[in-house]
RNA sequence: GGUGAGGUUCCCGAGCGGCCAAAGGGAGCAGACUGUAAAUCUGCCGUCGACGACUUCGGAGGUUCGAAUCCUCCCCUCACCA
C-alpha cells in the first residue's frame, strides 16, 4: 500500500479511463509505455520520450542484470538517476527472457537459470532475486518472475507452469521490501479459458497491485487472442490496474483497450522503426520502399512529430538507405508519436463514452485504400 | 619501346575443360518484426511464353563430344624497366 494508487474515472462500454498514481508520478490510462531495455529508450533521450506523450516507460531487469549490473546502478543512485528518466519506470521481471531464450535456460521450482547471451556465464534468477534486482533498479511497478509458455506448449505443461507461478508470486511478494516500489502478478494460461480463470483464481488471493496478462502475442491467431483476453479480464479485480504484456499493434491497442485492459507495453514501434517501418492512420509504410525516393510528403499529413513537421519521405528514405544514425531517431520518435497519441485520442475518447465511435473511426481509416 | 600481371553478370571478386547462369561480398528490390540476443532477419537479384529454353565471362577466330576455363591474333587496363 502506498506504493500504487488506481483510480478509474470514466468507463465506456468495457474501456476503462484511469490514473494510476506511482510513487513518482501520474499515468493516464490506458497508457503505453514504450520499452527501454537497457536503460534508454533506443535512439532518443528521456526527454524526447517525455516529449512524444510517454508517462511511464519500461526497463528490464535480466538485460541490466548481465550488465551493467543491479548492483551498480543502484550504486549509482538506481535506474532513474542513471538514465536520466525522473518519471515512472516499470521493470521486467525476466521472465519474457525465459520465453525468447528458451535454448539456454532451465526452470526449476527454485527458479531459472540462464546462460548469458553476451558471453555465455551462468546465472540464475529466482522469484526473490527478481525482487532484489528490481528494488536494486528502483522500479516503481516490478513485475513477478514468471514462466511465459510458447503458443505450441502443451495443456498440462501450461497448467504446470502457471501453478508454479503462483508459487512464485506469493515468494516474490514476501521477499519486497516495506519501501519497495508496487508489484504485479502476471496471469499465464495460454488459449485454455478454465486455465486462466485458474491462474487468475490463484493470483486474486495474493495482495498485489496489479495484474499483468502474460502469454499471448506469442504466436497464436489474434482472434484467440482476443477471445481469451474478453474472458480473462473479468476474471480480474476491477479496482486494480490490469497490464497486457507485450501487446503494441495499433490495431490491438485499440481493440484491446476496447475490453478493459489499462496498460501495454511494447518493442513494435521503436523495433519497427529502426527495421524502416513506419506507422501511420492507414498502416504501414515502409520507408525503403522506392517510391518514396521522390516523395517530398511527409510520413503522414498532419502528424504533429518532429519528422512529419521537418522532413519529406524522400529525405527519411535517403537517411534510412545510407544507415545514417538519424533515421533511427527520426523513426523511432514518429511511431512513438503515433502510438502515444493514438492513445491520447482513445483516453479522450473514453471519457466521452465515445469509445465505439473511436473504434469505428479507426479501423475504418485503416481499412481505406493508400 | 621492353618485361610482367590482368580484363567475369550493376560494382568488388572467386572460378581456370563438363557438377557454371557462374562462389562470396556489396549495391538494389520486396517482405517480416507484438513483456528487445533485433540499426535485425528472410526472399529475390541475366532474359523469357520460366520444374524448361535462350543469351552471357574484353573482341574475332580456332582446338574439343563439350570452353569463362586451352591455342592464335587484336583491343584495353595496371605495375616495373627504358
Amino acid at each position: 500500500m502506498g506504493a500504487l494508487a488506481f483510480k478509474i474515472t470514466a468507463h465506456s462500454g468495457q474501456a476503462r479511463r484511469g490514473e494510476l498514481l506511482t510513487r513518482r508520478g501520474l499515468v493516464d490510462t490506458p497508457a503505453f509505455m514504450p520499452v527501454g531495455t537497457l536503460a534508454t529508450v533506443k535512439s532518443l533521450l528521456p526527454e524526447d520520450v517525455a516529449g512524444l506523450g510517454a508517462q511511464i516507460i519500461l526497463g528490464n531487469t535480466y538485460h541490466l542484470l548481465l550488465r551493467p549490473g543491479t548492483k551498480r546502478v543502484a550504486a549509482l543512485g538506481g535506474l532513474h538517476r542513471f538514465m536520466g528518466w525522473p518519471g515512472p519506470i516499470l521493470t521486467d521481471s525476466g521472465g519474457f527472457q525465459v520465453f525468447s531464450l528458451a535454448a539456454r535456460r532451465q526452470i526449476s521450482e527454485e527458479g531459472v537459470s540462464f546462460r548469458s547471451h553476451i558471453d555465455g556465464r551462468a546465472l540464475s534468477l529466482t522469484p526473490e532475486e527478481a525482487v532484489l534486482a528490481q528494488e536494486q533498479l528502483g522500479s516503481d511497478i516490478m513485475m513477478m518472475l514468471d514462466e511465459c509458455p510458447p503458443a505450441g506448449a502443451s495443456r498440462d505443461y501450461i497448467e504446470n507452469a502457471l501453478c508454479r507461478d503462483s508459487r512464485w508470486a506469493a515468494r516474490a511478494l514476501k521477499a519486497r521490501s516495506f519501501d519497495a516500489g508496487a508489484l504485479f502478478g502476471i496471469v499465464q494460461g495460454g488459449t485454455y479459458p478454465d486455465l486462466r480463470a485458474l491462474s487468475a483464481e490463484k493470483l486474486k488471493l495474493l495482495d498485489l497491485d496489479g495484474y499483468a496478462i502474460g502469454g499471448l502475442s506469442v504466436g497464436e491467431p489474434k482472434e484467440v487472442m482476443m477471445e481469451v483476453l474478453s474472458r480473462t479480464i473479468p476474471l480480474l479485480p476491477q479496482d486494480k490496474p490490469i497490464y497486457l504484456m507485450g501487446v503494441g499493434e495499433p490495431a490491438d491497442l485499440v481493440a484491446c483497450s476496447g475490453l478493459g485492459v489499462d496498460m501495454f507495453d511494447c518493442v513494435l514501434p521503436t523495433r519497427m522503426a529502426r527495421n524502416g517501418t513506419l506507422l501511420t492512420a492507414r498502416g504501414r509504410l515502409n520507408i525503403r520502399n522506392q517510391r518514396y525516393a521522390d516523395d517530398e510528403s511527409p510520413i503522414e499529413d498532419g502528424c504533429g512529430c518532429l519528422a512529419c513537421r521537418s522532413f519529406s519521405r524522400a529525405y527519411l528514405r535517403h537517411l534510412f538507405m545510407s544507415r545514417e544514425l538519424l533515421a533511427y531517431r527520426l523513426n523511432t520518435m514518429h511511431n512513438l508519436y503515433y502510438i502515444l497519441t493514438l492513445m491520447a485520442g482513445l483516453r479522450t475518447a473514453i471519457e466521452h463514452n465515445q469509445y465505439d465511435a473511436f473504434s469505428r473511426d479507426f479501423f475504418n481509416k485503416l481499412q481505406a485504400e493508400e
